[in-house]
Parts: C-alpha cells; sequence; structure tokens
DNA sequence: TCATCTTTGTAACATTTGTTACATAGTAAT
DNA sequence: ATTACTATGTAACAAATGTTACAAAGATGA
C-alpha cells in the first residue's frame, strides 16, 4: 500500500511537478489509481456513465466523436500531462460522456474517482487552474476543427492532419493506411488516396504501402 | 447608488433567483454593472482582451467565429440566464477572445469584472456549478456544430437553422434574407436561394421579400 | 414618376466530394 | 507455389456545393 503511494507520487512528480502544488500530489497519490491500456483499448465511450477522470502519464489518447451510426470524426489527441476536461463535466453532471475516447498506443494513467474532484476544485488552486486550462485547450480544439470543417477543403484538411500525426508520433514515417484516415474524416477511403495522391504529385508526401512519409518538420 | 444596487438585486431575483444562492446574488449586485447593447452592437470582439463577462438578463446574443477574413460562421445564442463561457476562460488567462458576440436584439445584462470572477469559484457553490453548466452547455452546441458540419448535408443543416431561429425568436416569421443566411454558413447567397426554393416546393416554409415563414412548433 | 438600390430567381458551368466497380500489387498462411 | 486477404490505384459517373452573370421584382428617395 505504502509502495503503491510512492510509486504514483515518483510518478506525479515526474509528470505534473510543475502543475500541481505538493499537498495536491500527495491527494492525488493517496486517492488515484494507476490504471494501464493497450492500443485500441477504449477509455471512455459514447452514452457511458463516467466515474473516474484520466490523468495521463504517457502514451496517446484519441478523442472523437461519433453519430450513433457508423459515422465517426477526430477531434483531438491527448498527450502526457494532459486529462479529459470533459469527461469532468461528465463527472459533476453524473451524464453520459458525449465522446469516446480511445488508445492510440500503449497508456499509462491515473483514475480519479468523481466525487473527489470537486473537493479539490474548493481546495487547490493548482486544481482550478488545470480544470480550466484543459478547458481552455480543448476548447480551441473543438473551434479549430469547427473552423477546418467550415472554412477548408479536404486537401488542406488532410495534409493538416498529417502534420499533425508527425507531431503526436514523432516520427515523418506514419504507419497507416488509407482506410483509417478516412475513418477519421467521415469520408471514403477512394477520396483520401485520390487526395493522398495529389499530394503525392506536389511533393508533399511520399506514398509506401501502410506508410506516409511527410516531407516536413 | 444605493438605488443601483437595488435595481440589479431585483433584475437578479427575476433571472438568476433559482440559480445563485442569495449572498451571491448580493455580491453580484454590489460588484455588477448593469448594461444594455442595441442590435448589431459587438460585446466582445476576436482577438480583443476581456475585462469582463456578461450575464444576460435578456435578449439574443449571437457567438460567432471568423477565420480573420470575411468568412465568419455562426456557433451558437445566448439567452436570458446566460453567460459567455468562454470569455470566462480569457478572464482567467488575460488572453484574447476566440469568438465574436453580437446583440442580435436589444440586450440588457449585468456585466461582472474579471479579477472577482475567481473569487467566487472559491466562495460559492452556486456559482461553480453556473460556470461549469455553461461549459457543459457551450461544449454541447459546439459538439452539435461539429456533428452538422461533419455529418450533415446544407439542405439538412438550413431547414435545422431556421427551426432554431423560429425558438430563439418566438416567431414562425422570421424577418431576414437569404444573404444574411448565407454570411452564417460561409457561403454564397445563391447557394441558400436554391435551397431554400427546394424547401418551399417540399412544403417545410414559404418564402417572401425578407421573410421566410417556417410551418412547423 | 423616375432613378436607384436591395433582394430574389435562375441558368449555365466549375469544382469538390461521394459512389461503384474493378484491377493490381503486396502479404500472410498453408 | 498457390490461395486468400489486405491495401492501393484508377476510371467513370453522380451528387453537392460554389461561382458568375444577368434578369426581374419590390422598396426607397428625390
Amino acid at each position: 500500500m505504502k509502495k503503491r503511494i510512492a510509486f504514483l507520487k515518483e510518478q506525479l512528480h515526474l509528470h505534473f511537478d510543475a502543475v500541481f502544488e505538493k499537498p495536491l500530489i500527495n491527494e492525488i497519490a493517496k486517492n488515484g489509481i494507476y490504471a494501464t491500456y493497450e492500443k485500441k483499448d477504449i477509455l471512455i465511450d459514447i452514452g457511458v456513465e463516467t466515474t473516474h477522470i484520466p490523468l495521463i502519464i504517457n502514451g496517446l489518447v484519441k478523442i472523437s466523436r461519433d453519430d450513433s451510426h457508423d459515422h465517426e470524426i477526430l477531434l483531438y489527441y491527448l498527450e502526457e500531462g494532459d486529462t479529459c476536461a470533459i469527461s469532468f463535466i461528465n463527472c459533476i453532471h453524473r451524464s453520459k460522456s458525449m465522446f469516446r475516447a480511445t488508445a492510440e498506443e500503449k497508456i499509462e494513467c491515473i483514475m480519479l474517482p468523481v466525487n473527489i474532484i470537486e473537493e479539490w476544485m474548493v481546495k487547490y488552486k493548482t486544481w482550478r487552474v488545470f480544470i480550466i486550462d484543459s478547458y481552455h485547450n480543448r476548447l480551441e480544439e473543438m473551434l479549430s476543427v469547427i473552423k477546418e470543417l467550415a472554412f477548408f477543403k479536404l486537401e488542406s484538411r488532410l495534409y493538416k492532419y498529417l502534420a499533425n500525426q508527425v507531431k503526436f508520433k514523432h516520427s515523418n514515417d506514419l504507419l497507416i493506411t488509407h482506410q483509417e484516415i478516412a475513418n477519421d474524416f467521415n469520408t471514403s477511403r477512394v477520396v483520401i488516396s485520390r487526395i493522398l495522391k495529389t499530394l503525392e504529385q506536389n511533393g508533399k508526401i511520399k506514398l509506401d504501402r501502410r506508410k506516409i512519409h511527410v516531407e516536413i518538420s
């Protein structure tokens, strides 16, 4: 038991030292549950009640929204140091999630139970700031999605998507299929293949089987 | 001075009685500034620092986003009892607004200065709930916008838009031009006229000069 | 009334995106 | 090596949306 807390404390110091005040780190270590997820695991699903929110220690989590049919659209990613701000609201409201959170790769995180979270809002300034910041970041990303959808054509959106993937995956070679991209854009594989081809012809990427090499950064 | 506070208190009791606890209402009355805006006035503009956030007593405020060119897209509306949750974040961060808030009709509101707002987060539970609720509602609307943009065609989006306008304007006769609608959708007038025509042919609306009659609710 | 402005209608055409259908190339399993 | 499967390429066509250009109807002001 002591060992568990010490381990969490170490993790928190590694990844959240600048974010949370000391007493809060201790509280998180005491109340948090260490959890891991494998690639493709679903952390939070649409329509399911949220009982814990994750603090991500490392790995990449994809947040998406679907329309209850087979459609799905990528909203944004969460990384080390992030939390799922939106599940926080769900917690407060005991309401169902509007999102799906899927592990893009192996994830380590600390799960925090709902009830404690509101207490901390009162007790810890760094916690308030953390939550508000999360909102700020997520809202900006949502706005950015809206802007992309409303103002840009697929070609430009696709290129930004690839550049973004490069950033998150820390590699210019993306191991991804056209079909997977099509799912993120709620369109068909043929459409994506076509646009990828023109991006290649413009020298922005190089195509390979199951692999896209992006020529930047 | 006493009179001003009494007036605000009365307004708050009228519109926020169920929302805020008594001592908070008193504080708001003490610190708030009563303000009115005329149709087309801009309450908050993109890129401008936010120093106050509005509590809306009555009237309709339109929240939109542009892409720094002439493009603009409607995000959602605020009504009586709403606040601009997002300007709240801007306050905390002393950052610039990502939104434009425009009066759609005559507005009455109470403006609250930034600095007080964080204090209240600690002191008043109803304030915390109010802020979190605002976020919740706005996020849902943003998500809804994304869903619309990603999954639906213009015809369906336009019809929902009209139905929504009916709800907010409390009338089935909308005094609006095709060009104005086109602006909200970031598209051209011709496109909107075309779709309105087919909606009329399907008996869903009736078109008139500067007026659209919506056949529902 | 005349001139002007605003709003709407409509045609013709361009571009973007979606769909269907099939071919081909690489991969994996036997 | 053969078979089956997965991923990609491509053509041909359909549908949705965007653009340009012009006509006509109603509103406004002199």
